[in-house]
Formats: structure tokens, sequence, C-alpha cells
DNA sequence: TAGGCCATCTGGTCCT
DNA sequence: AGGACCAGATGGCCTA
């Protein structure tokens, strides 16, 4: 492995084709860019050599592999909760997995708390049955918007989605954990996500500065300093 | 200009 | 044997 020759085999017009599919035809006028850099080795280097055909099969395969993973990549990052959008820089890989998976723990911890907000809603409703499938109490403080789940850290409870005249079973299923409100430009994620990156208000940031104490965040954010730092 | 990010090529390994 | 997956190497683009 790691001949550090570079690349020794041509690309042919399928690749070129594919390429093009990849990246536009931009990408192929701009001097100095990969197709170029690419044209330029197809020039330099015959197109006779013995297994030539199965080097450019492999390499087309790589190249798809390679395109379906990225476009796993932004179907990811559509979900996630970051601002989109033209004028802000696109996550890179890692933080996007980073924030994917801080995103799935967020989520997850935000669903074990509904459940017990639901088994407290329905246990009332057994002690306060009414006739037409509503609570009659216990008295809860949903209207003020400091019900059970907003105990959790980094938790905004929706004023609006439980209102104080409707306490019932599909109230609390329409409970939403998070709100998604951009606030200012991060100034401690120019590693990770550029600076351009935008927190939002209720979503674990994959940033090692947002989270000094957190052990997953923090091995993570080590490792990537480990590795920045050996290059 | 340095550093981060990325696409691509390539050879190795594993699996079917 | 062929395909999928992986990691190293290389070099271009972009931003601070």
């Amino acid at each position: 492995m790691g001949d550090s020759g570079g690349p020794k085999f041509l690309h042919s017009q399928m690749f070129e084709a594919f390429s093009k599919e990849l990246r536009g035809q931009q990408d192929e006028r701009r001097p100095g860019s990969r197709q170029a850099r690419q044209n330029v080795r197809a020039d330099s280097e015959g197109a006779d050599e013995d297994g030539h055909e199965l080097r450019l099969k492999v390499n087309s395969r790589e190249r798809k592999r390679m395109h379906d993973l990225n476009l796993a990549m932004d179907g990811l990052r559509e979900v996630m909760p970051y601002s989109h959008g033209p004028s802000v820089r696109k996550l890179s890989k890692i933080a996007t997995l980073m924030l994917a998976r801080n995103y799935i723990v967020m989520l997850s911890s935000s669903l074990e708390e509904m459940k017990k907000l639901v088994s407290e809603v329905y246990a009332g409703h057994q002690k306060y049955p009414t006739h037409c499938g509503q609570l009659a109490g216990p008295p809860a403080p949903l209207a003020g918007h400091h019900g059970p789940a907003s105990s959790l850290p980094g938790m905004v409870v929706p004023t609006t989605v439980l209102p104080a005249s409707n306490t019932s079973c599909l109230a609390a299923a329409n409970y939403l954990p998070f709100r998604p409100v951009a606030h200012d430009v991060h100034p401690g994620a120019p590693v990770l996500m550029g600076s351009s990156y935008r927190h939002f208000s209720d979503v674990p940031c994959p940033c090692a500065g947002c989270h000094p104490g957190g052990p997953h965040m923090t091995r993570a954010a080590a490792h990537l300093t480990a590795l920045n730092t050996n290059k």
C-alpha cells in the first residue's frame, strides 16, 4: 500500500461522463480542477496497459461507492437541525456524524421523558376519569411550559403545544421536546464546523467546546484533536 | 500561506 | 474471480 506514486491509470470517456454527472461541467473547464488533473494524466500516460480496463472499472466502482456515501451523508445533513442555505457552510462529514450521534442521544432521552410524562398523564386519567375521555385533573403545570420534561437540560416546552384548556392524552402525544431556534454564530466551532456554523438553542452541538463534560464528545473531540495535531 | 476538507486513485483484504 | 470495503497517498479548492 501507498506506493506514493499517485494514480497510475487513466480515465475513459465513461469516467468523464460519470464525473460530469457528479461534479458538473464547470469543474472540467476550471484549470487545476480534479477533472483537469485527470485529463493531464490521461494525456501523459498510455491507455494500452494490460489490466487497464479492469483498473478503470475498479476506479469507477469506487467513485460510485463514494458518491453513494456522499449522497447518504447529504441525506443525513438534510434531517439535521442546523441552518441550511447558500449562505451557511455545509457541515463537514465528521461534524455531520458527530452531530447526528448527539441528536439521536438527545431524542432518545426525550423519548424516555415523554414515556414518563405520558404514563403520569395516564395515571391521572385513571384517577380522574371524565365522560369525554379528557382529563379532569389533577392540576398540571402544563400551560406554564414548565412541565416535567422541561427539567431536561436544554429542553424547552413550547407553550402552544400544551394549552391549559386541553390536557388530553392526544395533546400529550403532540408534545415536542425541543424548539429549533437559531441563535448567533458559534465562535468556538471553527475546527469541526467552520465559523459559519449556526447553533440551535436546544440541539446538541458536535463541537468539543460545547461539551466540556460530555464523556462521548470529549473522547471524540480528543481523538480529532490528536488526529489534527499528528498531521 | 497554512490548514482543513474533499475527491480520486490505488493496493490490500475479506466475502460471496 | 469479482465485488465491496478500507485506508494511505496525492493534490486541488477554500478560508482565515
